[in-house]
DNA sequence: AGCACGCCGACT
DNA sequence: GTCGGCGTGCTC
């Protein structure tokens, strides 16, 4: 019987999909096309997901679709399949899931064509007669061409009309005389490619180890420490997968795709790459996501959201920097991508390559149990070492604004030999409390449980969590005084103090303030690399994808930030930062060091960290996370709920326990409890955790909760969402 | 989420 | 008398 019934998410909040009748000549339609359909009194578009014969809904209430968008599948199967297990693992309404993964432009309905803005190239003919020709009497012509010339790939026609004065006539004039062409897509550009490396014999082994399983399922840890050539292991994976045709997908942290990163692959592969991150334009995105679908690329390079990347030809995923938080999503579909690559790579049949110098003890416990082989690159390349890490006990120190007396000396020892010295403090801003001296009045958000930190350079308070902002109150608000004083240290007073310190020293601050302007980030790290500037103060910006080779001492101002968190994975992050922080320093002739300020010098992380590194870490979190029954040997969903008022995520999270208490007698219910910060953009928040040993229990669990929750009156008072594997529960 | 329907307050 | 507030219900 011919199927008569089409299944089809539709962009909603709803937690399921709807039936359509298929139109007359449904011959042509497959999962994962397109279709405009009615939905209520407007229309929308939606993704067909299955074609069925028959449908629960009454026949009567069905309606027909109004149009098919698409003459092939959109989504290629794998990706309709990977989507559809997102929906159930992760516990999200179909329509958005799509919405999601789609670039916005194909998520309106447009055609799936690459939309390129056109293009003026210079032609060969045109490169002759500008060396050729005398230009005397068409130096308008001679103009425009020389600027083409620059390009050889081709300018985009709105670029030209910027760089040129008035150029339609020449550019026409130059049309027809056949020294320019109008194309649709960028020429490539032949690229001379830079010779690879000599591997060490740790990077062989790795490399080997990869290349002998391409052709199925396998999931790697790739497990090196900072500067071991982890990026070297990737490129020659990525460029056998490209020799036998198939490609290659990278995802790296947000911060963690730089211009260096991308310039090193492309210099050294043959093949056309791609793109994909949040700053691209949605004419852009749609392109780069197209051409990874019809393969006439052979690398997608990209952040979070390019796990949903379509492959024609998939050979390997690659996940940098695995551990990196940035990996979930932290609001709306909240999926985890590196999770993804293990599930894609398992439906693809390919393998997966997860890296980081300090894994998450997720994938450790996955290597424990035997799920992921681990591949060691234990050494620096070269003679490089790692830098030491030394405690510097602050207690009862005389501090200059957060900085003890002998990290100043030990700086100015570095400066005097001419080296470079880093500063890491996870805090911008200039301090992060005012204080009223007279009164002990302190500088509050009104929509938020959490003080405004002062920006003194831009004479603002300003609250880190929603954005706030407002003038620096000439005197307290409360009592009236002028004696307003700053209360703890942030870069920009960091930056103060190192200035009177060490005056006529060039100083570089890189935070999200110092950064703000596009290409500023650039011409900073371009000073410091020129040596111009002798001392960086930055915050977590600093502390990924950069390496200073000239940098022989690190300095993290406030060790003690990270040990006492309200979250069980403070101390994991806190472990991952500081290595990533030491290990921007140094080289082969130049070794660096690490020196921690701290008043808790016996702290055990700090001990463990310092004596045996993050294995010595790791081993002791996992055996402390196993004790405690939390992550990785528990699992874990996160019911959180807001609202402007404070009684409705209460009364609907007491709702849900009650719920869900009658549910499963294998899944522990642990709340409802405010958040940690109770009250943030004017909203209060609270939440509910479900802890279950097993993974089984849980999504069962999970499935019928959420439709119960669903139903529940006091759900419409409040925002809520489920957080499956929360990565903070905050 | 949107959007409609429906039932009570202050305006031309 | 109506314009419009947002509570409730529904989307195949």
């Amino acid at each position: 019987m011919k199927a008569k019934i089409l299944r089809i998410a539709v962009p909603s909040p709803l937690y399921r999909s709807f039936d359509y009748l298929a139109p007359e000549e449904a011959g042509a339609l497959r999962p994962g096309m397109r279709v405009r359909v009615p939905f209520g009194q407007r229309e929308q578009v939606g993704m067909l997901v299955e074609l069925r014969d028959d449908s629960p809904v009454a026949p009567e209430s069905l309606r027909p679709i109004v149009a098919v968008l698409d003459s092939e599948p959109l989504l290629p199967p794998d990706l309709l399949e990977l989507s559809l297990w997102a929906q159930r693992y992760y516990h999200h309404p179909p329509g958005e899931v799509f919405s999601t993964l789609l670039p916005a432009l194909l998520r309106q309905g447009r055609p799936a064509l690459p939309h390129s803005a056109p293009l003026w190239r210079i032609t060969p003919a045109g490169q002759q007669a500008l060396a050729d020709d005398n230009w005397r009497r068409a130096p308008r012509q001679q103009i425009v061409l020389t600027c083409l010339a620059k390009y050889p790939a081709g300018v985009p026609a709105e670029q030209l009309k910027h760089e040129l004065p008035a150029g339609s006539d020449s550019l026409r004039a130059l049309l027809e005389k056949g020294w320019v062409e109008k194309a649709l897509d960028a020429m490539p550009v032949p690229r001379t490619l830079t010779t690879p490396p000599v591997l060490n014999p740790a990077q062989e082994q790795a490399v080997t180890e990869v290349c002998a399983a391409l052709s199925g399922f396998a999931a790697f840890l790739l497990d090196g420490v900072t500067g071991s050539g982890k990026t070297e292991v990737y490129l020659r994976v990525v460029e056998t997968v490209l020799n036998r045709g198939r490609q290659a997908l990278v995802i790296v942290p947000e911060i963690g795709l730089t211009p260096q990163l991308l310039a090193r692959f492309e210099s050294r592969l043959h093949s056309p790459l791609a793109v994909l991150h949040s700053g691209l334009g949605d004419r852009e995105r749609m392109n780069a996501w197209l051409a990874a679908r019809d393969g006439s690329i052979g690398v997608v390079i990209g952040t979070r959201s390019a796990i949903f990347a379509p492959l024609k030809r998939p050979g390997v995923i690659i996940v940098d920097e695995e551990h990196d938080p940035s990996f979930k999503q932290q609001e709306g579909f909240r999926y985890h991508a590196r999770d993804l690559a293990i599930v894609r790579a398992r439906q693809l049949n390919i393998p997966v390559v997860l890296g980081s110098a300090t894994p998450s003890l997720e994938s450790l416990l996955n290597v424990q149990r035997g799920r992921y082989r681990c591949l060691r690159l234990p050494h620096r390349v070269g003679a490089a070492v790692e830098p030491p890490i030394e405690i510097l006990d602050i207690r009862a120190q005389p501090m200059n604004d957060g900085l003890s007396r002998p990290l100043l000396n030990r700086i100015q020892a570095q400066l005097e030999q001419g080296n470079q010295v880093l500063l890491f403090l996870n805090r911008r801003g200039f301090a992060p409390t005012l204080i009223c001296h007279e009164c002990g009045w302190l500088s509050e958000c009104r929509h938020c449980d959490a003080h405004l930190t002062l920006h003194l350079r831009r004479r603002r308070l300003i609250c880190h969590h929603c954005g706030a902002r407002q003038p620096l109150p000439p005197a307290c608000p409360a009592c009236g005084s002028i004696d307003l004083r700053a209360l703890g240290q942030g870069t920009e007073r960091i930056e103060e103090v190192l200035k009177q310190e060490f005056p006529g020293i060039g100083l570089a601050r890189i935070d999200r303030d110092s950064t703000r302007r596009k290409g500023s980030l650039q011409a900073l790290l371009q000073a410091v690399e020129k040596g111009e500037r002798q001392i960086l103060i930055g915050t977590q910006m600093l502390a990924k994808g950069h390496h200073f080779p000239d940098v022989t001492l690190v300095g993290v101002v406030d060790a003690d930030q990270g040990l006492f968190g309200a979250d069980f994975r403070a101390s994991e992050r806190m472990a991952q930062l500081l290595l990533q922080v030491a290990g921007r320093a140094g080289r082969a002739e130049k070794p660096g060091v690490v020196v921690l300020q701290t008043h808790y010098p016996q702290h055990p992380l700090l001990q463990t960290l310092v004596g045996g590194g993050y294995p010595a870490f790791a081993a002791a979190a996992l055996a402390e996370r196993q004790a405690a029954q939390l992550p990785p040997f528990t699992c874990q969903a996160l019911l959180r709920a807001d609202a402007l008022e404070p009684e409705s995520p209460w009364a609907f999270l007491t709702q849900a326990l009650e719920v869900g208490k009658e549910l499963s007698r294998d899944v522990e219910l642990l709340g409802p409890a405010p958040a940690p910060m109770e009250r943030r953009e004017g909203r209060y928040r609270a939440q509910l955790l479900a802890q279950s040993a097993r993974r089984p229990p849980l999504q069962a669990f999970l499935d019928r909760w959420v439709e119960r929750l669903t139903e529940l009156k006091t759900a419409r008072k409040v925002r809520w969402s489920l957080d499956v594997d929360p990565q903070d529960l905050l």
